[in-house]
DNA sequence: GGCCGGATCAGGGGATACCCCGATGGTCCG
DNA sequence: CGGACCATCGGGGTATCCCCTGATCCGGCC
């Protein structure tokens, strides 16, 4: 295919706009600039892009609200591709944009082929980081399950006592426990004593964050 | 840097890993090859691979299992990288590989040049996907935010009654709750009559999962 | 003004939750 | 065989949860 892909840079520098479009030459279709979050929304509206080159930290809210916006306007099947083009490379702001939908999320450090090629694979729907950042992203991602640390508490229990911690954070009361492992309501306070001395809680409330929070429901 | 990264193979199929290796070629040193969990996770401990990579339809609990086990035997320093290497392109099997670790996820309709390139980026830290799975992966990540359906029965709690629900779901006992917010348990008690009524829970305990399958925790 | 919804409070009561004490069996182990 | 750990129960108590009815005050709306 011989049609260029059409880019929208936004940035609240002017000095790296330029900067920006010289670099990328001739290999892909600038079709606009913005300088702030009102801009880039307009400028996605009138000029249709095929991807967005997008600061993180930009006036009127940052990178992130401008997704927001054009998420709310537009479907999400017709609407560009994001780029974040950050100077950061704090977690927090690779981690925000990603969740505010970018498809990908380079430095500033790049080189000018490097960005052109970043455009095209965002383009064709790919997902680009700078290799330090990929880290961060899966991290956060797989890091929701936390393991690690359970272990050492939830292997103190025994096997009878994790089976009623799990039916008390799922909100069964004593009552239904009992029922369902077929032992009296008093067996259940015993284990569920026992439970919560081990865990080092104090109520089952407690418990079911703590379940929840390591996804044991 | 002149050392070749080293690779594990694990699959189930002999044909396909001796296909891997002969495409790899010398490119990269293959240490070694399995063929179900237990001899991936054997193998790891015994060759130290750089990068692993993984077949997703694995004997014996896929290679989500593989990574679970090394996950608690190895720490996540030192312990090698994973690609996922599956004829399946399924959202649930990306997400269900990415979630227990993976680095990378790629079909095995890649070509040999491809792989190796593949095998180097993860090696680096780098997050290398199949242009059509990057997106799974990030909409999901994105998609965990989940708004859309709450505000419906979100939106019909008032101000206050959002308040008491929040340090209801975060496990404050009512007592508690009129203190932080200087009012009297008997309020708290008629706020959270509502709140469950207007979310059709019967308990604080639903409540509290309500809540976090949400995360408005 | 009358109506309605929200926020505030009260009394009372049945059901739970959590804790204290103690007790009986069973297994495993030195 | 005695000690440990576990699973199983009980009595009794206090605090908490959840619901019921009923009340006052305020602000918006027709």
């Amino acid at each position: 295919m011989n049609n260029r892909v059409r880019v929208l840079i936004v940035d609240d520098h002017a000095m790296f706009r330029s900067g920006v479009r010289s670099e990328l030459g001739t290999a892909v279709d600038v079709v606009g600039e913005a300088a702030d979050v009102d801009q880039a929304v307009a400028a996605v509206i009138e000029h249709r892009p095929d991807v967005v080159l997008l600061d993180v930290h930009l006036p009127g809210g940052g990178g992130a609200e401008v997704m927001r916006r054009l998420s709310t306007r537009l479907g999400s099947a017709d609407g560009p591709r994001f780029l974040a083009l950050s100077v950061s490379d704090a977690a927090e702001d690779v981690i925000g944009t990603i969740r505010a939908g970018a498809r990908g999320y380079v430095t500033k450090t790049i080189t000018g082929p490097e960005l052109v090629d970043a455009i095209r694979r965002v383009s064709e729907g790919d997902a680009v980081f700078s290799p330090r950042l990929a880290g961060f992203v899966l991290d956060a991602f797989a890091g929701s399950i936390e393991i690690s640390a359970v272990d050492e508490d939830l292997d103190r229990l025994t096997e009878r006592e994790r089976e009623v911690m799990r039916l008390i954070a799922r909100g069964y009361a004593y009552k239904e426990v009992a029922r369902e492992l077929f032992i009296s309501i008093k067996t259940v306070e015993t284990h569920m004593s026992s439970v919560l001395r081990k865990l080092q809680l104090s109520s089952r409330h407690e418990l079911t964050r703590w379940a929840s929070d390591r996804r044991l429901l």
